[in-house]
RNA sequence: GGUCUCGUGGUCAAGCGGUUAAGACACCGCCCUUUCACGGCGGUAUCAGGGGUUCGAGUCCCCUCGAGAUCACCA
């Protein structure tokens, strides 16, 4: 068969040729040791916590070898595609502080010089080469009808498992060239498939960063490699883009090992040398019945990274979370080093656990606690307006017209040696603080205690007095010994049963008619900043 | 079903043939304290199982079991 022939006639039309596309694309001038990687999701919906798992991998191998960092769009499925997702895609890198180091901004702009970065732009670049392949007589065309629908496919699938098929030559690879010809002329429409050289009993040796080296079988397929929509499949288009945008690190998740060999057979059928890989674990979650599966955008909000915009996760919090996840040594440098960004840590994409991690919120709400915890009133205060400003507009108003209540409140046991560790994330604030802002609705206190909670209060009204911390709780210390209280706690716990309790149980019940909780902040605090007033009106409500 | 990957406390995990098997989160206790916290100190709890190799195994080998991934003209 006349392969060049062959091309001429499944191609037609496309004159560019491969020559002239790679010297459009010329190797990166990098100082030695720098590393290119990418992220490159497929736009069909949001962002997904594994995705930016992989890029946090990325932008670190990268940034610390002195090299780059891109997006590309992988949206050669028209039909998955969702509008407006590579934007959201991009916002949330940005959210990050990972804006990428080239990218485009459909419509808007492009970074960098080895663009177009969507796939669907670079359509007559995989054409080139797919005609290259067949020239070559490394790749042919399929007439076979397309599986239609995903039912059809699936039940096709499960024949293939239960026979133990894993070859799958196809039979258009043996297709004369009078017969194409014909088919052509009868508008038939075809995929360019990888004419396989493999042999699915063969193992052939891997390599993977992580994993070390892994002895997988060999591809056996015809893949499809243009669909016969002429765009390209991912393998395809991974292997012509990664080499033409000098990737020198792939970054992806694990589910991509057992397709390694076909990626590699059709590097080899290019020509193109192979870059290094590193298989990421995928983050997972506990099941209700014990198990972890990965974490799925159906069912686990956190699968979506806009989740922790929402709840006004701080951005670092997470990177932090996820950098520990990565490199679990994070944890030793941040308490040695408490002071320093993230972005200082010596993080190294090339030794990652190779677990799968289970994702622990209560872990990455420590870490959250702790950060603000060092933050100024000032600093809580812009933070919590501009989270409200994009998630809870209600509360816009209010914010900015009471800055100085608010600060107040903010600044309840903050900007001291040993803050308190409770906020977390910023759309808790508001209703964490909500007895400042108004009465509580419900009262922590056991009906045992009632009589005596009810006798303290009705006390209390004659003592208040908040002119300082001092006389506010001498003030108290009067009040529970004219009660029968211990004033002294180690008296308190010699001899108990000659006391109603301690002091400590009598500011409980203050706490609790003003806060309604048995925990808050520092009470004289909250006193000081509700006054005199709506103390005792909180009281009244009581008693 | 085939193939591959992964199994150290509840969770994240150090560990690379000899350790009292680090550390962090969570949990519990004590101390500090005018409450709640913060902080300090301490505690419970782990090598999936079975065979080897070895003077010696979490560490090396084999098997079993368990969990996960994958097998599309989706990425």
């Amino acid at each position: 068969m006349d392969n060049k022939k062959l091309a001429e006639l499944l191609f037609p039309n496309n004159k560019l040729t491969v020559e002239e596309i790679e010297k459009k694309y010329p190797k990166r001038v990098l100082k030695k040791g720098a590393e290119v990687t990418r992220f490159a999701p497929s736009p069909t919906g949001f962002m997904h916590i594994g995705g930016f798992f992989q890029c946090i991998i990325d932008r670190n191998i990268a940034k610390k070898s002195g090299g780059i960092f891109y997006l590309r769009i992988e949206d050669t499925d028209k039909k998955r595609e969702l509008i407006g997702a590579s934007t959201i895609i991009l916002e949330t890198l940005k959210r990050y502080g990972y804006t990428p180091d080239e990218y485009e901004e459909k419509g808007v702009k492009v970074v960098g010089n080895y663009g177009p970065y969507f796939q669907s732009e670079r359509e007559e670049i995989y054409k080139a080469y797919a005609k290259k392949l067949v020239a070559e007589g490394k790749a042919f065309p399929c007439f076979c009808r397309k599986t239609e629908g995903l039912n059809d496919v699936k039940e096709k699938r499960e024949k293939m498992f239960s026979l133990g098929i894993t070859e799958d030559k196809d039979v258009c690879r043996n297709l004369t060239i009078e017969q194409i010809e014909e088919y052509l002329k009868d508008g038939k429409t075809f995929a360019i498939k990888l004419k396989s050289k493999g042999n699915g009993q063969n193992k052939i040796k891997v390599h993977d960063v992580l994993k070390g080296e892994l002895e997988i079988q060999e591809n056996g397929e015809d893949a499809v490699l243009l669909k016969s929509d002429f765009m390209p499949t991912y393998a395809f288009a991974h292997a012509i883009d990664d080499h033409l945008m000098g990737t020198t690190t792939v970054v992806r998740g694990e589910e991509w090992i057992p397709s390694y060999p076909l990626h590699i057979e059709i590097h080899e059928a290019l020509g193109f040398p192979l870059p290094k890989y590193i298989h990421t674990p995928l983050i997972n979650k506990i099941r209700e019945n014990g198990g972890k599966t990965k974490i799925s955008k159906r069912i686990d909000a956190e699968a979506d990274m806009r989740f922790f915009a929402k709840e006004g996760y701080e951005p670092k919090a997470l990177i932090e979370y996820l950098t520990n996840l990565a490199n679990s040594n994070f944890e030793i440098w941040r308490k040695n080093n408490p002071s320093l960004d993230v972005e200082e840590f010596p993080f190294d994409g090339f030794n990652i656990t190779a677990n799968r991690p289970v994702f622990d919120i209560v872990k990455l709400n420590d870490i959250s606690k702790d950060m603000i915890s060092k933050y100024s009133a000032e600093t809580c205060y812009q933070k919590l307006l501009a989270w409200a400003k994009e998630f809870s507009m209600e509360n816009v108003d209010y914010l900015e017209k009471d800055k100085d209540y608010v600060l107040k409140v903010l600044n309840i046991d903050r900007e001291k040696p040993k803050p308190r560790k409770d906020i977390y994330k910023w759309s808790m604030v508001l209703d964490y603080f909500g007895y400042m802002f108004s009465a509580p609705k419900s009262y922590q206190i056991e009906e045992s205690e009632r009589k005596k909670f009810e006798e303290v209060l009705r006390a209390y009204k004659k003592y208040i007095d908040l002119s300082d911390k001092d006389n506010w709780f001498n003030g108290i210390k009067d009040m529970a010994k004219t009660l029968g209280y211990a004033t002294d706690n180690k008296q308190y716990k010699q001899n108990p049963e000659k006391f109603k309790g301690n002091v400590a149980k009598v500011c409980e019940f203050l706490r609790v008619a003003v806060t309604g909780h048995k925990d808050s902040p520092d009470l004289f605090e909250i006193m000081n900043i509700l006054g005199k007033d709506k103390v005792l009106e909180r009281i009244s409500l009581i008693v």
